[in-house]
This record gives structure tokens, sequence and C-alpha cells, in this order.
DNA sequence: GCATTCATGTAAGATGTTACATGATTGA
DNA sequence: TCAATCATGTAACATCTTACATGAATGC
């Protein structure tokens, strides 16, 4: 009831940063579907209305020429409280991939203290599971399922290559209040 | 209603492996949570129950001293037909790093060029998901939002690891026939 | 001419989580 | 003594997918 990240939760994160109708996050969703995955729209207009009703976002229609109208969600002062207020609460202990990143986006919402705690919980997460891999590995006999071992391996080196993320990322903001402009190395 | 992983899927294909109980079937999941997440109790027991109904599975009762009796499952021939020509039919556009994983440990059931076209074609999703990123990130102006920026950024950087990954693969698995054990630098 | 993009939505059905129950054993 | 591990399960509730419907514009 605490840490496990819902959609609506990241809609209200999309929602702080700017007003976007429904089809505006659908995309944003589909340019990470192939590491979060994505709602369908069966699931996405529902929870929008859900969170209309709840007072969390406003919704202003906005007509278009050539195209359908637009309906534009804005967050709401409840809404942003609400948002706030979850956001800051612990994480949960499993963490899985999906979570971290859709809780990593909302990072903007996030105190620093609250964000290095965050990077550190999942780093902790990523090394104990990557050691139990290795000692899974190491238990494989020859004649081990190719599945078995492409997993295995293919974790690993997302393991890796997260780990590496973590630990770029935490250096850049552990020098105490510092500016996490460090991390715009993004180009 | 083709190249979507359920959660039956994949245990059918561990099952495939070697017989499992329930708990077993979770601690496989939960040794892989970070990556894909893991199903709870509530819907893994009753997934076994239906497999069991449709006849995939068959059950036996194994009792234990200090311990509660486990109830092993193995696969049927009809559950290895089903899984066999499911896992060979086509996978669908959309292959979120989760059905990818689940897809991919049961590689053990897929021919070998079932796995170069899979492998292929996720390599493909990737390439095509890590320039929509790219572009992103280019349209990213100063102010932009610090959870965005750090999102991109793991994306970016999982993606990256994910193309070397298919890359060592697939240079592996491509010379014709030859063996696959070249994989096997898991440990 | 046909598929895709834009843009919204509903309803049925599948699937999932959460919270409970049981009960012995082992390690801190 | 308390928490965790082993091992199974059910019932209520929440959530998500699938498949449908509408309708105009743009690109191939």
């Amino acid at each position: 009831m605490s840490g496990i990240v819902k959609t609506r939760h990241l809609v209200l994160g999309l929602l702080a940063q700017q007003p976007m109708s429904g089809y505006d996050i659908k995309r944003f969703f589909k340019s990470m579907s192939w590491l979060i995955g994505s709602p369908s729209f069966g699931s996405l207009y529902p929870a929008l209305h859900r969170l209309l009703d709840e007072g969390l976002v406003s919704m202003e229609v906005i007509p278009q020429d050539d195209r359908p109208p637009r309906k534009l969600y804005s967050l709401t002062d409840h809404g942003r409280a609400y948002l706030t207020q979850w956001v800051s609460q612990p994480v949960g202990a499993d963490l899985s991939l999906k979570s971290f990143v859709m809780r990593l986006a909302l990072a903007g919402s996030l105190s620093s203290d609250g964000l290095r705690d965050y990077l550190a919980r999942r780093r902790e997460q990523v090394v104990g599971d990557r050691r139990m891999l290795v000692d899974t590995a190491h238990g494989l006999v020859d004649g081990t399922d190719i599945g078995e071992q492409l997993t295995l391996d293919y974790a690993l080196a997302l393991a890796d290559a997260e780990l590496a993320w973590l630990k770029r990322v935490l250096d850049a903001v552990e020098p105490g209040e510092s500016e996490l402009a460090a991390v715009a190395a993004v180009t």
C-alpha cells in the first residue's frame, strides 16, 4: 500500500511537468514501451476519468481545426499535494525495473536526499540479485537449458550496466548539495 | 492473441525443463524480480490449478518429514505440444523487456532460426526506440525536469547495454548451424 | 484506394494484487 | 521470543487487455 507504482501516479507525475492529453500520455509510454511496457487506452482513459472525479486533475477541451478536439488535463493543487506526499513516502522492499523507472521519472518531486536514498536502495537490490544470479550460474551443469543460460547471461549484462549507471549518477549526486546538473551529459 | 507472454506460458516453460512446485516457480521469479517482477502466490497457484484442469500439467504430492508436503507439477505430453506450438508462432510487434525476457527463457523450445529471428526483432525494437530517445533528448531545453533527464539517461544506458549483448549473442548464433555453446561464457 | 495518425471512448472478460488462513521448523 | 522460510491455498477487490465504435486527414 506504499511503494508500488501504479499507472495513475506516473500519469500525475507527467501532468506535474505540463498539461497533456490522454493521447500525449500514451505517446510518452510508447516511447518507453520497450523498457516498461505501455498501458492500453482502455486503462488510460478510465484512469484519467477517475483522477478527474477525485479532483486531482482538471480538464479543458481544446478544439482543433483539422483534428478531433483534445482534452487537456492539468494537475490541480490537490493533485500536486497528493503527488508530493506520495512520492516522498518510503519505497517498498521489492523494486522491479519497471517500478524503478516509473518512480525515477518522478524524481522532480523528490528531495535531494530522497533521490539519493532511492538510487542507493535500487543499487542494493541489484547488487543482491546479481549475486544470486552468479550463484545460480555457477550451479549450472553442462546440459542446462539454452533458455536459462541466455536469460542468466542477459540479466547479468543488464545488471552490470545498471550498476555502472547507478554508480555514475550517485557519484554525481553524492557531493553534498551540489548541482545535479552534472547528469546533463544526456546528449 | 499471439505474441504476448502470459505467466502461464513461462510456467509451462519452466516445467518443460524440470518438474517443480509452485513454491519453486515463485523462487525462480523472485530471482528475476528486479528485472521482470514476480507474480504473487494469489495468481500463481490458481494458474497452476487451471493448467491442471486443462490437462497441460500433471501433479504429484511429495510428502516430506520436516516441511509441509510439496505438490510437484510436471508437463504432460499435451502441455509439451501446446508449448512448442505456442512458442514457434510469430511474435507481436511491440516487445517490452519483460515479455522479451520471458520468451527468452523459453528459447530451449525454439529452433535455431526462430531464436535468431527473435533476437533480431528485439534488436530492431531497441534500435528504433533508442533513436526516439536520442531525438527526445536533443529536444530537451535547459529547464527540463530532472526526472525526465534521469529516465532518458537511464533508458539510453540500458539500451546500449542491451544492444551490445544482442550483438554478442547474434554473432555467436549467426554462423550457420554451428554451436550455440559459445554463449556458455556465462560464468 | 488503403493504412496510418490523430483523438476519444465503452464493455466484457481476463488477470492480478492484497489480505487473510494454516502450521511446523530454523536461526538470531 | 520473534522473524523468516517452507508450503499451500481462498476470496474480495482492483486493474488491465481486447475488441469494438466513431470519424476526418494525411501520406503511399
